[in-house]
DNA sequence: ACTAGTGTTCTATTTCTCTATTACACTATT
DNA sequence: AATAGTGTAATAGAGAAATAGAACACTAGT
């Protein structure tokens, strides 16, 4: 896993397994592979991943049963919220840090579509 | 100045004032704060302050002058480039995490269009 | 009962960021 | 010359994040 060192592992590990459960990669109800397990996936320590997966179950996501292990939430509806909080979330971040550079409206959709086309074509 | 506390102070200082380079807050060639001044109006330690503007001047964006200040560079190409720079990383970093929540690059564009319609009746 | 596989917690250590403080180097003014 | 205002650098210490290692609590299969 790569991990951008301007930011704490743990949160970045959090938001990497929130990623799948919205993607379905991790599908509700599904049991998540074990503490030790993930820490040597994500090469981290198993503190650390600890901290993440913590923070993911008092945000109700997760259900931790010990000696079973840790479980992604039956309630979809917590999901659905969790994709829609996070969508906002990085929507807002994205058009304030483009508005501080002094782009209008129009030229932050331009930039975003002409990122959009380039892309498109490369793969 | 408000700090995100996820992410280094001397960084977010730096990003700062990019930003009001490109703005236009800060002219080319025009003289920044003292580091002792912006220390005080950030409210960091000068070390963390001269970090930030070590970055800058590596970059070749900012000119110190010894017993004079700092200075913006006077290279309008240098303005442009790093202007360049940032909108591509954060379009780039945008639409790589909305992907990873499983938008379309429709749904994407819709939920931009969608924040900036709601924020546009607010103000 | 035993064992292996889980989550959980604790301590010690290292690294990085930030702060506080001091000192040094240079410029301009008086 | 003296002084004040600049950038620059070095030291020491506090705090958070991450690691390593050990131990504890619970579950399931044998």
């Amino acid at each position: 896993m790569h991990f951008d060192d301007k930011i704490p592992i743990y949160y970045q590990i959090k938001t990497n397994i929130y990623h799948e459960i919205i993607m379905g990669t991790l599908q509700p109800g599904e049991k998540l592979p074990s503490v030790r397990q993930l820490a040597l996936d994500v090469t981290a320590n198993v503190n650390t991943v600890q901290r993440a997966l913590s923070e993911m179950i008092a945000a109700g996501i997760i259900d931790s049963k010990r000696g079973k292990g840790n479980f992604v939430t039956m309630d979809e509806t917590k999901i659905t919220d969790l994709k829609t909080q996070l969508i906002t979330e990085q929507v807002a971040r994205a058009y304030q840090q483009l508005h501080a550079l002094n782009l209008s409206d129009e030229e932050i959709l331009n930039s975003l579509k002409h990122y959009m086309t380039q892309r498109g074509n490369v793969e």
